[in-house]
DNA sequence: TGTATGTTGTTAAAAAATACACAATGTAGT
DNA sequence: ACTACATTGTGTATTTTTTAACAACATACA
């Protein structure tokens, strides 16, 4: 119960949950306990019941959770259940990349353009967009009221282009650079910092071999 | 002080400390104190000098923190001090995309092969690497002792290859395919999972909106 | 219908992470 | 050398997160 706010904690875990959900759903199950889905995760059971109640509990004493329902519930609450619009803002490899990737199109987030500021890159066809001038993002995005910018630019490029995104409109930003961006409260930011990652790896290749 | 195990919270802190020195070292700041630090990055002073303090404790009162001295350890924490290196098992859009960042580079991590079953895409130049079949991916790491294969691949692709790999020798796997890898234990192994960070995008976006 | 069993929702306890507070200690200026 | 000031390292308190425990309730079978 309780719509009091949801921890990041919690949150981050919700998009797992429907992971190992799916796959019992591919699998044919049709009802499954905390403690056969603790089993598979690796977490504990109370953490299961706990998480799920955040949002109201979803499952039956002495019977467990339906598959498919507790599927869609959480498909809801991340917003899965409607269509969402993104942009590309920076076309180099991993940009190009993203908008390649076909499995967030499959889950609802559509692509709807894809901009750089390099004229060598302008004009080239990505998947079923022409990669378009940057100039150009923000009345696009303002137009057709776009939620999402993917930022796919270096680090000194992110800075300067995010006022005009921001000021078009856009509700949310999944930055991939490498800069803590620095926005109004009512933009929604979500970083993917990739060399971060790569550190902390590093980090526990270090560590390990002092054990 | 103490080697005691440091907590996943406070490793996943470090890169954005190292982050931030990086940034007052190219502004010329020789010294910085917890307070000034905890202001740009929006976390608490506190914070900062217990985190340091897992590993000793840099600073001196009085003083503040050098900033050359506290990056170059934090670098070394992070195993940033030496090189490592890497191959890619997966050539489609994202492993052609991390093949192409320049960036690991610097940091120190060579990427030194590229793979994929594709016969579309064995052969093809990546940077100055050639995709080669990725039956040969295993023998390469073997003989080279490489640390870190990076996994680029769809979800089937990634749980049947990842046998073969481990088996190999390497020490950890950066694992973008959608799946918890079952790995031995001194196996290290970190996730980088796009959808799911996209889905707590998702997520904010559509509860941000109830308010 | 009744009883044994299974499993949740939820309360309470334990553990972990974060923030506070300040003595100890160094700096810098006179 | 002395004093005023700055800032760390660290012990303690607070908050948050995780785990454990169990009453309440549904199921399933006799």
């Amino acid at each position: 119960m309780s719509d009091r706010k949801i921890s990041q904690a919690v949150i981050g875990r919700l998009p797992r949950y429907l992971r190992y959900l799916g796959d019992l759903k591919d699998e044919g199950v049709e009802r499954v306990s905390s403690h056969e889905l603790s089993v598979r995760m690796h977490v504990t059971a109370s953490q299961i019941r706990q998480d799920f109640n955040h949002f109201g509990g979803f499952g039956q004493q002495g019977y467990g959770y339906n598959v498919n329902y507790l599927y869609d519930e959480i498909g809801k609450i991340l917003g899965l259940d409607h269509k969402h619009t993104m942009v590309i803002i920076g076309a180099g490899n991993l940009g190009q990349a993203l908008a390649n990737y076909m499995n967030f199109e499959k889950r609802g987030f559509l692509i709807l353009g894809i901009y750089d500021k390099d004229p060598a890159l302008i004009g080239k066809q990505v998947r079923n967009m022409e990669i378009e001038d940057i100039t150009k993002a923000a009345d696009f995005i303002r137009k057709n009221e776009i939620e999402i910018a993917v930022l796919t630019l270096p680090k000194a490029g992110a800075t300067s282009v995010v006022g005009d995104i921001v000021n078009s409109g856009v509700k949310a930003i999944w930055n991939f650079a490498h800069v803590d961006l620095d926005l109004p409260d009512n933009i929604i930011v979500e970083n993917v910092h990739l060399s971060e990652s790569l550190m902390k790896l590093s980090y526990k290749l270090s560590s390990g071999n002092e054990t």
